[in-house]
DNA sequence: ACATTAAGTGATT
DNA sequence: AATCACTTAATGT
Protein backbone atom coordinates (compact mmCIF):
# COMPACT_ATOMS: atom_id res chain seq x y z
CA UNK A 1 0.00 0.00 0.00
CA UNK A 2 2.81 2.20 1.23
CA UNK A 3 4.37 1.45 -2.51
CA UNK A 4 1.44 2.22 -4.60
CA UNK A 5 0.89 5.21 -2.99
CA UNK A 6 3.81 7.03 -3.41
CA UNK A 7 4.01 5.73 -7.15
CA UNK A 8 0.86 8.17 -7.80
CA UNK A 9 0.41 10.61 -4.98
CA UNK A 10 3.64 10.83 -3.10
CA UNK A 11 5.51 13.12 -5.61
CA UNK A 12 3.24 16.14 -3.98
CA UNK A 13 2.22 14.46 -0.73
CA UNK A 14 4.37 15.33 2.22
CA UNK A 15 5.75 12.01 4.05
CA UNK A 16 3.91 12.80 7.66
CA UNK A 17 0.50 13.28 5.13
CA UNK A 18 0.96 9.65 3.62
CA UNK A 19 1.98 7.81 6.64
CA UNK A 20 -1.68 9.46 8.13
CA UNK A 21 -3.01 7.51 4.81
CA UNK A 22 -1.52 4.43 5.42
CA UNK A 23 -2.97 4.57 8.73
CA UNK A 24 -6.49 5.55 8.73
CA UNK A 25 -7.17 4.64 5.16
CA UNK A 26 -9.27 1.58 4.03
CA UNK A 27 -7.51 0.02 1.54
CA UNK A 28 -10.50 -1.69 -0.96
CA UNK A 29 -10.71 -4.07 -3.53
CA UNK A 30 -12.92 -3.41 -6.13
CA UNK A 31 -13.57 -6.71 -9.07
CA UNK A 32 -14.88 -5.66 -12.63
CA UNK A 33 -18.76 -4.82 -12.50
CA UNK A 34 -18.74 -4.11 -9.41
CA UNK A 35 -20.34 -1.14 -7.55
CA UNK A 36 -18.24 1.13 -5.76
CA UNK A 37 -21.55 3.61 -5.06
CA UNK A 38 -24.76 4.09 -6.51
CA UNK A 39 -27.05 6.95 -7.24
CA UNK A 40 -28.76 7.57 -3.88
CA UNK A 41 -25.76 6.03 -1.64
CA UNK A 42 -25.35 7.85 1.69
CA UNK A 43 -21.55 8.80 1.49
CA UNK A 44 -19.21 9.23 4.31
CA UNK A 45 -15.54 8.48 2.47
CA UNK A 46 -14.00 9.65 -0.70
CA UNK A 47 -11.91 7.15 -2.71
CA UNK A 48 -8.52 7.44 -3.96
CA UNK A 49 -7.78 5.34 -7.24
CA UNK A 50 -4.70 3.75 -6.88
CA UNK A 51 -4.90 1.20 -9.80
CA UNK A 52 -7.87 0.48 -12.22
CA UNK A 53 -10.46 2.48 -13.57
CA UNK A 54 -14.30 3.90 -12.83
CA UNK A 55 -17.09 4.53 -14.98
CA UNK A 56 -18.78 7.51 -13.68
CA UNK A 57 -22.78 7.69 -14.58
CA UNK A 58 -25.99 9.52 -13.72
CA UNK A 59 -29.24 8.35 -14.20
CA UNK A 60 -32.72 9.82 -14.73
CA UNK A 61 -36.23 8.91 -13.30
CA UNK A 62 -36.90 6.33 -15.57
CA UNK A 63 -33.33 4.58 -15.23
CA UNK A 64 -32.23 5.55 -18.42
CA UNK A 65 -28.57 6.31 -17.88
CA UNK A 66 -25.24 8.63 -19.23
CA UNK A 67 -21.72 7.75 -19.10
CA UNK A 68 -19.82 11.15 -18.15
CA UNK A 69 -16.33 10.28 -17.65
CA UNK A 70 -13.80 7.82 -16.28
CA UNK A 71 -11.56 7.83 -13.57
CA UNK A 72 -7.93 6.92 -13.63
CA UNK A 73 -5.52 5.87 -10.98
CA UNK A 74 -4.25 9.29 -8.99
CA UNK A 75 -7.44 10.57 -9.48
CA UNK A 76 -10.12 11.42 -6.80
CA UNK A 77 -14.22 11.78 -6.95
CA UNK A 78 -15.33 15.63 -7.35
CA UNK A 79 -19.06 14.41 -6.45
CA UNK A 80 -17.61 12.75 -3.03
CA UNK A 81 -15.42 16.53 -2.57
CA UNK A 82 -19.05 17.98 -2.50
CA UNK A 83 -20.18 15.68 0.51
CA UNK A 84 -17.07 16.44 2.80
CA UNK A 85 -17.61 19.84 2.13
CA UNK A 86 -21.64 19.96 2.86
CA UNK A 87 -22.91 17.42 5.37
CA UNK A 88 -22.97 13.73 4.00
CA UNK A 89 -25.00 13.61 1.59
CA UNK A 90 -26.24 11.45 -1.10
CA UNK A 91 -24.44 10.42 -4.13
CA UNK A 92 -25.62 11.61 -7.49
CA UNK A 93 -23.84 9.42 -9.80
CA UNK A 94 -22.77 5.94 -9.90
CA UNK A 95 -19.23 4.23 -9.92
CA UNK A 96 -18.93 0.93 -11.67
CA UNK A 97 -15.44 -0.86 -11.70
CA UNK A 98 -14.64 -1.62 -15.40
CA UNK A 99 -11.83 -3.57 -14.72
CA UNK A 100 -10.00 -4.86 -11.63
CA UNK A 101 -9.16 -1.77 -9.21
CA UNK A 102 -8.26 -0.75 -6.09
CA UNK A 103 -9.09 2.38 -3.61
CA UNK A 104 -8.46 4.16 -0.90
CA UNK A 105 -11.05 5.36 1.23
CA UNK A 106 -10.76 7.76 3.12
CA UNK A 107 -13.45 9.16 5.81
CA UNK A 108 -15.10 12.60 5.41
CA UNK A 109 -13.38 13.45 9.09
CA UNK A 110 -10.19 12.62 8.33
CA UNK A 111 -10.28 14.63 4.76
CA UNK A 112 -11.87 17.46 6.16
CA UNK A 113 -8.73 17.72 8.59
CA UNK A 114 -6.09 16.99 6.00
CA UNK A 115 -7.37 20.04 3.90
CA UNK A 116 -6.84 22.38 6.52
CA UNK A 117 -3.50 20.70 7.71
CA UNK A 118 -1.66 20.09 4.10
CA UNK A 119 -1.06 22.22 2.02
CA UNK A 120 -0.18 19.77 -0.93
CA UNK A 121 -3.63 17.63 0.11
CA UNK A 122 -5.27 20.86 -0.51
CA UNK A 123 -3.72 21.55 -3.61
CA UNK A 124 -4.35 18.09 -5.08
CA UNK A 125 -7.97 18.47 -4.25
CA UNK A 126 -8.28 21.75 -5.84
CA UNK A 127 -6.54 21.02 -8.59
CA UNK A 128 -8.13 17.30 -9.10
CA UNK A 129 -11.57 18.90 -8.58
CA UNK A 130 -10.95 21.41 -11.34
CA UNK A 131 -9.89 18.93 -13.92
CA UNK A 132 -13.43 16.64 -13.05
CA UNK A 133 -14.77 20.26 -13.82
CA UNK A 134 -13.51 20.56 -17.10
CA UNK A 135 -14.66 17.00 -17.96
CA UNK A 136 -17.74 17.82 -17.07
CA UNK A 137 -18.06 20.88 -19.13
CA UNK A 138 -16.47 18.53 -22.07
CA UNK A 139 -19.16 15.93 -21.65
CA UNK A 140 -22.00 18.45 -21.32
CA UNK A 141 -20.57 19.91 -24.64
CA UNK A 142 -20.35 16.32 -26.15
CA UNK A 143 -24.02 15.82 -25.43
CA UNK A 144 -25.07 19.18 -26.36
CA UNK A 145 -23.06 19.61 -29.69
CA UNK A 146 -22.24 16.39 -30.57
CA UNK A 147 -24.10 14.13 -33.06
CA UNK A 148 -24.51 10.24 -32.45
CA UNK A 149 -22.43 9.00 -34.37
CA UNK A 150 -19.35 11.68 -33.06
CA UNK A 151 -20.55 10.63 -29.58
CA UNK A 152 -19.63 7.11 -30.12
CA UNK A 153 -16.75 7.70 -31.67
CA UNK A 154 -15.30 9.71 -29.03
CA UNK A 155 -16.31 7.44 -26.52
CA UNK A 156 -14.73 4.17 -28.13
CA UNK A 157 -11.72 6.74 -28.07
CA UNK A 158 -11.64 7.66 -24.56
CA UNK A 159 -12.48 3.85 -23.61
CA UNK A 160 -9.51 2.13 -25.51
CA UNK A 161 -7.62 5.43 -23.63
CA UNK A 162 -8.50 4.45 -20.10
CA UNK A 163 -8.09 1.00 -20.41
CA UNK A 164 -5.05 1.42 -22.33
CA UNK A 165 -6.09 -1.18 -25.01
CA UNK A 166 -8.00 -0.76 -28.28
CA UNK A 167 -9.82 -4.35 -28.29
CA UNK A 168 -13.22 -3.17 -26.26
CA UNK A 169 -14.74 -6.07 -24.89
CA UNK A 170 -18.30 -4.72 -24.87
CA UNK A 171 -21.70 -4.98 -26.76
CA UNK A 172 -23.75 -3.06 -28.48
CA UNK A 173 -26.15 -2.93 -25.73
CA UNK A 174 -23.93 -1.95 -23.42
CA UNK A 175 -22.70 0.73 -25.38
CA UNK A 176 -26.92 1.70 -26.36
CA UNK A 177 -26.53 2.07 -22.12
CA UNK A 178 -23.72 4.13 -21.62
CA UNK A 179 -25.14 6.69 -24.41
CA UNK A 180 -28.86 6.26 -23.71
CA UNK A 181 -29.51 5.28 -27.10
CA UNK A 182 -30.78 2.00 -29.03
CA UNK A 183 -28.84 -0.75 -29.28
CA UNK A 184 -30.12 -0.72 -33.34
CA UNK A 185 -28.84 2.65 -33.65
CA UNK A 186 -25.62 1.53 -31.84
CA UNK A 187 -25.03 -1.13 -34.40
CA UNK A 188 -25.91 0.82 -37.23
CA UNK A 189 -23.77 3.05 -36.69
CA UNK A 190 -20.56 1.18 -35.68
CA UNK A 191 -21.47 -0.40 -39.10
CA UNK A 192 -20.57 2.82 -40.70
CA UNK A 193 -17.50 3.08 -38.41
CA UNK A 194 -16.45 -0.11 -39.72
CA UNK A 195 -17.22 1.08 -43.19
CA UNK A 196 -15.08 3.65 -42.76
CA UNK A 197 -11.93 2.07 -41.52
CA UNK A 198 -12.32 3.45 -38.44
CA UNK A 199 -12.33 0.32 -36.43
CA UNK A 200 -13.51 -3.66 -36.86
CA UNK A 201 -16.03 -5.46 -35.14
CA UNK A 202 -16.48 -8.81 -33.71
CA UNK A 203 -18.80 -10.43 -31.23
CA UNK A 204 -18.89 -8.73 -28.10
CA UNK A 205 -15.26 -7.24 -29.25
CA UNK A 206 -14.61 -4.21 -30.95
CA UNK A 207 -10.97 -2.63 -32.12
CA UNK A 208 -10.32 0.66 -31.89
CA UNK A 209 -8.05 1.37 -35.41
CA UNK A 210 -7.65 5.18 -35.87
CA UNK A 211 -6.02 5.80 -32.38
C1' DA B 1 -29.65 -30.37 -31.69
C1' DC B 2 -31.74 -26.78 -29.30
C1' DA B 3 -32.00 -22.49 -26.70
C1' DT B 4 -30.08 -18.16 -25.75
C1' DT B 5 -27.85 -14.00 -26.68
C1' DA B 6 -25.64 -10.70 -29.92
C1' DA B 7 -25.87 -8.33 -34.08
C1' DG B 8 -27.85 -6.91 -38.78
C1' DT B 9 -31.71 -4.92 -41.65
C1' DG B 10 -36.00 -2.87 -43.76
C1' DA B 11 -39.80 -0.22 -42.87
C1' DT B 12 -42.21 3.30 -40.27
C1' DT B 13 -42.57 7.40 -37.45
C1' DA C 1 -32.66 8.93 -34.10
C1' DA C 2 -36.23 5.76 -32.08
C1' DT C 3 -39.03 1.73 -32.46
C1' DC C 4 -40.89 -2.52 -34.34
C1' DA C 5 -40.56 -6.73 -36.21
C1' DC C 6 -37.93 -9.96 -38.04
C1' DT C 7 -33.49 -12.44 -39.70
C1' DT C 8 -29.01 -14.24 -39.19
C1' DA C 9 -24.93 -15.47 -36.67
C1' DA C 10 -22.37 -16.97 -32.66
C1' DT C 11 -22.23 -19.34 -28.42
C1' DG C 12 -23.55 -22.17 -24.48
C1' DT C 13 -25.78 -26.62 -22.67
Amino acid sequence: MRDKLKDFFAVQFEEELIEEIIETGELKFYREGELMMDVGDQINFVPFLLRGVFKILSEDETGGEIAMYFLERGDTCACAFINSLHNPQKSRIRAIAEIDSEVILVSLKNFDEWMVKYKSFRHYVIESYSIRLREMIDAIDTLAFMKMDERLLKYLHDRAQVLRDTMLNITHQEIAYDLNTSRVVVSRLLKQLENLGKIKLNRNRIEVLDL
